[in-house]
DNA sequence: TACATTAATAACCAATCAGTCAGTAAATAA
DNA sequence: TTATTTACTGACTGATTGGTTATTAATGTA
């Protein structure tokens, strides 16, 4: 803003690499990947284009800077959360999604999953990565909750794999939702944590009043 | 791929707007509108690039094009179904999904929805159209079959706004997932009609065994 | 202060791509 | 057959943008 500071030249090596992937994170989810022009990400952090260069070799290899930067570092906590819990299968279930959405849902993390959707199909490793180390470690454990939850007889028997699907949609339209949507004014906007635990209601719960159950 | 054919000229001003904009939806969906050349358009539409121009002033009007092309024209007769139909509440839901999915979900047209997601903040014009002439008038649907199974005391009482997020988060999950997953092989792959059964399963009688009721 | 090191810059280059336009050939008319 | 129209083409252009590099200046050291 005040052009005398931006002129100043501030040599900060180890601070770049994290303020040019955070700019990076930002726009891409914003625009594009494609429509993302490598000199907003180096003016949004600060720096002139070269800098970036210097740091990240070429736009693609930033990409995947970014996307490997966000990598859910949650699950050894989550997973020992899993073994180590005392209450209902319920419970646990609501606790798993409560976290989710504190540790990445509501942060800016959640940004590269509507990015992944967006570019899956031109960055075919990227996205082979990605479904690996988060994707697939994140349905194992919401599978885990789901199997102990029908071996106590608390949930019904049911498809683990169908149901861990049932779990996530919701969650991956509310990460995409809100990367994508804020923008458009409040008629669309939801309260996230209203949504999420009314979501938690109805997939114990269901809608009618009363179930028949065989 | 035969050569020889690919040569001849033919001269169908008729058919190549509707050709081109089939054209245009596939890439944009597959690499995104900045990502997709206008050329890329053309080739896939057999035609040459000056053809593409002649039909559609900009690459921009292309899109819009593509998107008002798409809108969907189903709603007055789903109103009138929903208007004249006769079964519980639940049945009506289960018969919207599904019609839903038979016109929409299972169509080249879900993927406007991807596409919508994705550019919605380069073109928040297009997406203030697209919100207006489908997703509301989605919404006050499902709003109005909501609205009914809880006057009758088929559903129980609860916040329409929000219930309609939670019905309709995971149709969008669906259709986002199947313009962007398919490629990625099978690992990920669900039948989306056992899905979307499931999905009405667990949203109308809830996870577990025996819910608990005030 | 003088010198060495290197983070940062900005002018530059080469490739890409949306959009143009002079010309070609398929249809129709005379 | 010849003339006229027009759907269609593809070479071209100007602007954009990913990536390079020679230069500049901030920092440390003596």
């Amino acid at each position: 803003m005040t052009p005398e500071l931006t002129h100043k030249r501030e040599r900060r090596k180890d601070a770049r690499p994290g303020e040019l992937l955070e700019a990076a994170l930002q726009l891409f989810v914003q625009k594009g990947y494609a429509a993302t022009k490598v000199e907003d990400v180096a003016a949004l952090a600060g720096v002139s284009k070269g800098t970036l260069f210097l740091y990240f070799p070429t736009k693609e290899d930033l990409l995947k800077a970014v996307v490997s930067e966000n990598l859910s570092q949650h699950f050894p906590a989550w997973n020992q959360a899993f073994e180590s819990f005392e209450g209902s299968s319920a419970e646990m279930l609501r606790f798993a999604l409560h976290s989710w959405w504190e540790k990445i849902g509501s942060t800016p993390a959640s940004g590269i999953c509507k990015l992944m959707l967006s570019e899956s199909r031109n960055f075919p490793d990227l996205l082979a990565f990605y479904v690996e180390s988060v994707m697939r470690p994140g349905n194992l454990l919401l599978r885990r909750i789901l199997e102990r939850g029908m071996a106590t007889g608390e949930f019904r028997p049911m498809d683990a794999d169908i149901a861990v699907h049932t779990i996530v949609a919701p969650m991956i339209f509310l990460m995409i939702w809100e990367n994508s949507m804020t923008a458009y004014s409040s008629s669309l906007s939801m309260a996230p944590l209203d949504f999420l635990e009314h979501q938690i209601d109805v997939l114990l719960h269901g809608l009618v009043t009363m179930p028949l159950r065989a």
